[in-house]
DNA sequence: CGCAATAAAAGTATCGATATTACTTTAGTC
DNA sequence: GACTAAAGTAATATCGATACTTTTATTGCG
């Protein structure tokens, strides 16, 4: 049963209007795994959990639907995007041309305060990163904060929606394999990598580490959904 | 006056929902320059000029929005997104990106029908490519149709989604010097190389090749911009 | 008398309720 | 058993109401 977190933890005070609230709740909702991939989205049924109106929920989904993350078939209703082998290697290809992209361009134009955050974000993900069986959902938010910070340096807004678009969508089939014990990898060995060949700011050392750490954890993610 | 093209030219009967038809309309004008960049898309307006109800055209300025053409401020309505120097320069960089990653698939994974695809649509183009003076309207739906072509093999629907919204984007400044000779470049001469290069399989002169025209492209528009 | 601040009004954006249209399913007939 | 028709269900569109923002006018103070 994917009963998986509830939307609680997003923060709508930043949501101007009921349309935002809608998009953000929908999008964790469908992020974290609280529905089924392919699964219908009947408005009236949304209408009742989020307790929003028609209206805002069809544009909050028409967002989703240009972000990838909801099909929309015509004069049909909308369903959960499709998951798939094919989808996922699609996926992490190109989250892999992204994250590196990006990253060459946080090492080339980082400053200190860059750096900081790296080091700050990778403090705060060891502390429950070696200390397995805690709130997968923290996890989660600190491993992207992490990866976040890699690449804040980056001055192209366009990269940084991209990139994190991708990793949105891979963030999906993560929140699949919840529960699953890591396979045999050392997660935070690999952060630690990473982490230590970008600040010496070696650009292909870094991105060659990164796109082992992203191929790595998509190969385990392929065994669990076929 | 912008009078541009009027959208027209959009094929409807693809739109099964008035939603669908709003998202064609709207994007044709955008991209055709009918609106300003930063105009104020005001909905009383739109409902005018395409006869068509407030939510269907809400929904799909929020599709809009997704896909970076509009610019939402909420509670403050709808606006084209803004140009700038800046914005052209990530366009390009990101679009010469994702159009050598699919040039490269497609080189791979090509075969006799995408080989003739790429000559058929090279020579629609070369019709009026060294006719100058014809409708620019034309010539740019040939041009993107030859530049289709090339990727058209790329078997992953999501790069050739990112490139299609990247070709967009520069699609719009390029409507802004519609009529606008060309500098000293010979055009058709330059995709004439990228056809040869591409089909003789040479992936590396091929992108070569295309990312120096799309960054001379690039580059005339900047300086009609500033 | 001029400027600034506040208040009111007009113009929009957003939302929710209702109506219409399209699709799907079921029942009946050939 | 298959095809057609009718009823029910759900998606989509329109309309009207509400809430926000901006502009303008008026009043008070310097």
């Amino acid at each position: 049963m994917a009963l998986a977190e509830n939307s609680a933890s997003v923060d709508l005070r930043a949501a101007a209007t009921f349309a935002d609230a809608a998009y953000e709740l929908l999008r964790a909702d469908i992020l974290g795994g609280y529905y089924a991939a392919g699964a219908k989205l009947a408005i009236h049924q949304l209408r009742e959990r989020y307790s929003i109106g028609a209206s805002p929920l069809r544009e909050a989904l028409n967002r989703l639907v240009a972000d990838g993350f909801v099909a929309l078939i015509g004069q049909r209703g909308f369903r959960v995007a499709p998951i798939s082998v094919n989808d996922l290697r699609d996926v992490t290809r190109l989250r892999i041309i992204f994250e590196t992209a990006a990253l060459r361009d946080s090492i080339e134009a980082g400053d200190d305060a860059w750096e900081a955050g790296i080091v700050a974000a990778f403090h705060q993900l060891s502390k429950i990163d070696y200390a397995r069986g805690t709130n997968f959902v923290q996890w989660e938010a600190r491993n992207a904060a992490f990866h976040d910070a890699l690449v804040a340096a980056c001055p192209s807004p366009r990269l940084l929606q991209f990139r994190q678009n991708l990793f949105d969508q891979h963030k999906r089939y993560r929140s699949l394999s919840s529960g699953a014990v890591p396979p045999s990898r050392d997660i935070p060995q690999e952060h630690q990598e990473i982490m230590q060949k970008t600040l010496a700011r070696d650009a292909d050392s870094a991105c060659a580490a990164i796109t082992q750490h992203i191929q790595a954890t998509a190969l385990s993610l392929e065994s669990m959904i076929r």
